[in-house]
RNA sequence: GUGCCCGUAGCUCAACCGGAUAGAGCACCAGCCUUCUAAGCUGGGGGUUGUGGGUUCGAUUCCCGCCGGGCACGCCA
């Protein structure tokens, strides 16, 4: 079993609480690396914590627990600081063993039991397949896949899923603009809608079709029309609305199982792309879930009709209504609409209900920031149908907006106006696209710069972190010896303030992954491993390794070697490489 | 109008579930390569944490009001 300062620590002091108030055993013993070095290496906040109960003086406490501390080999010092804080002084040997100890362990340092191999799903992204993915999907991408490679490396049996919306109105509007495209390849021009989708993949898709099947789906441009409404009266967006799906019925109509073709080739595009857009980012799934599969088996049906057995469905202008009003929603919801079709919350209600019957201990929805109003009806259809909603945690994704210096990119899917995830990832590279989505946390909205993320790419913190590993490689590299011998090193020689400095920094490796991970917060990670490759990059301006004595040249590079591991453990969650060499 | 997110150095962002003198990077100024990779290092100036209250030993953090920005309020997904 490894030595753990931390745990140690805690331990003497919660000897140290029993003995000086026995009534307050159970009080939380709460060890923080202080960030003034001069404060120690650990500190407690613990008779501050007691001083109202004990209606003592906190420096007071403080003493009596220093007191009663019991002795240890590992401690250099304790004393009462501040208005009442326990610093604690560790012996160098104390602050040095974590060099072997992440040697032994390789990559598997840091690796907590925080799980205990509880299952939890993790579904990110889950965009419609109509298009390439673009700059927004890819922070839920680079957020998502990092989040679940964290919360497996904290102990977590994780899920990865993919939510394909495959089955709506969105769905059609594709292979209506797919097949409108191909009309025109034909000479037969539909007016193209400016609500239908805009971009050249689609008529690309529609000339893979002809080139396959020829006129096999051509039909008069004035028959499509001729059972089209004009789309007049009312306001404009309803009236193209209503165009558009005279559109599709037309097509439906017109088509037949042509219709089924078009739509389930376009849907098998667009998810392929997808699928070898996000394995190129280095972002994997282990499910795809199918929207469509939700109706196919009737688990819409069924799950709809559970509520309505429970009493929460009533009847209103010929729409099922879910009363999720009961449940802490501010209106009720429609779930199957007047004309039989079910709404996308109804399949969305289905869906969650099977995340629950797949047993998940605990599940985490990524959604885009736009989609917060929807909380509280899933929830609330959760609380209907009897599972246990705080099982479910929606974290939330803020929005990307694109600039190209002081220009703003507008970004728009339906229009084909917009940076794709691939163009991203092309101009400014996929470590420094994944490290950058990591540069701030989820609920901040990222402003992402093109000319600054490509004309600066030298300056991206992900080289800095990447070129301290590559350093230590090299040295390594120099001094051609084996592991092994490394790892057996003894740590003593050690003694340097930046050495040591760096040691604390490698030892609280463990400590940032388990509250990464309790917080959903990945971007802890990478703002620890800047600060571990700055304390690195100071070390090695200052000290050589490869001196001469022995001795000390061997705990030098042990110590290299233990931070090129963290580095590569940290990376590897981030999903960004660990280079030999830059 | 209602709800959610945000407001920290000139710019982009951190801040360990209330802790000690609020930290980094970029930009700016001054230095460091015949020695393990200068994509690096050392030093310097930069702040009333939007604002006004409240809670307490202690607030960037928690609560309330206001100001400013983003998003959402469909029988779309």
């Amino acid at each position: 079993m490894a030595f753990d300062p931390k745990s140690h620590l805690s331990h003497l002091l919660k000897r140290a609480l029993e003995s000086v108030a026995p009534q307050h055993k159970d009080a939380a013993i709460l060890l923080e690396r202080p960030k003034q070095a001069s404060h120690g290496d650990f500190a407690s906040n613990l008779a501050l914590q007691l001083a109202k109960a004990l209606q003592t003086n906190p420096r007071e406490i403080a003493q009596r627990l220093i007191r009663e501390l019991p002795p240890s080999p590992w401690l250099d010092a304790v004393e009462v600081a501040g208005a009442g804080f326990i610093n604690f002084r560790l012996a160098a040997a104390a602050k040095t063993r974590v060099v072997q100890e992440i040697l032994e362990l390789g990559a598997n340092y840091g690796r907590s039991r925080l799980g205990s191999g509880s299952k939890m799903q993790v579904e990110f992204v889950s965009a419609n397949p109509t298009g390439p993915l673009h700059v927004g999907h890819g922070r839920g991408a680079a957020y998502g896949a990092s989040l679940a490679a964290l919360l497996a490396f904290a102990g977590y049996a994780v899920t990865r899923e993919y939510y394909v919306n495959d089955a709506g109105r969105q769905m059609d509007i594709l292979a209506l603009s797919c097949w409108l495209r191909y009309l025109a390849l034909f000479d037969e021009p539909v007016p193209f809608p400016g609500n239908a989708y805009q971009g050249d993949y689609v008529t690309d898709m529609a000339r893979q079709i002809g080139a396959a099947h020829g006129r096999d789906y051509v039909h008069p441009a004035a028959a499509v029309l001729a059972c089209v409404p004009a789309g007049e009266g009312g306001p404009p967006e309803a009236a193209a609305d209503a165009h558009l799906d005279g559109l599709i019925k037309a097509a439906k109509d017109l088509l037949g199982e042509g219709w089924v073709y078009i739509h389930q080739h376009v849907l098998t595009e667009q998810l392929a792309d997808c699928r070898a857009d996000l394995e190129e980012f280095g972002v994997h799934f282990d499910v795809w879930f199918s929207e469509r599969s939700l109706y196919d088996t009737g688990m819409v049906q069924k799950a709809v009709a559970v509520l309505e057995r429970k009493g929460h469905i009533y009847l209103q202008d010929g729409a099922k209504w879910f009363r999720s009003t009961t449940f802490g929603d501010e209106k009720d919801r429609v779930v199957q609409r007047d004309n039989g079709l079910y709404t996308y919350f109804a399949s969305d209600i289905a869906y969650h209900l099977n995340k629950f019957e797949r047993g998940f201990d605990r599940i985490v929805d990524i959604w885009g920031a736009d989609h917060h109003g929807y909380i509280p009806r899933v929830r609330g259809a959760l609380l209907a149908l009897d599972c246990d909603a705080g099982k479910l945690d929606v974290a939330l994704v803020q929005f990307v907006s694109l600039w190209r210096g002081t220009e703003k990119v507008s970004m728009s899917t339906r229009g084909g106006e917009f940076v794709t995830l691939r163009e991203l990832r092309r101009e400014v590279g996929n470590d420094a696209c994944r490290f950058f989505y990591m540069l701030r946390k989820p609920e901040q909205a990222l402003d992402f710069d093109l000319e600054l993320a490509k004309s600066q790419s030298n300056d991206n913190p992900v080289y800095y972190v990447q070129y301290a590993h590559a350093r230590v490689r090299s040295v390594l590299s120099q001094w051609g010896g084996a592991a092994a011998e490394l790892a057996a090193a003894d740590t003593a020689p050690l003694v340097g303030e930046r050495e040591l400095a760096l040691c604390a920094r490698l030892a609280a490796f463990p400590e940032v992954i388990e509250e990464a991970a309790r917080d959903y917060a990945p971007h802890s990670i990478a703002f620890y491993l800047k600060d571990a490759a700055a304390d690195f990059h100071s070390y090695y301006n200052a000290e050589r390794i490869l001196v001469d004595d022995p001795s000390q040249r061997l705990a030098r590079l042990a110590l290299a070697a233990a931070l090129s591991q963290v580095l590569q453990n940290g990376l590897l969650i981030l999903g960004v490489s660990a280079p030999e060499s830059m």
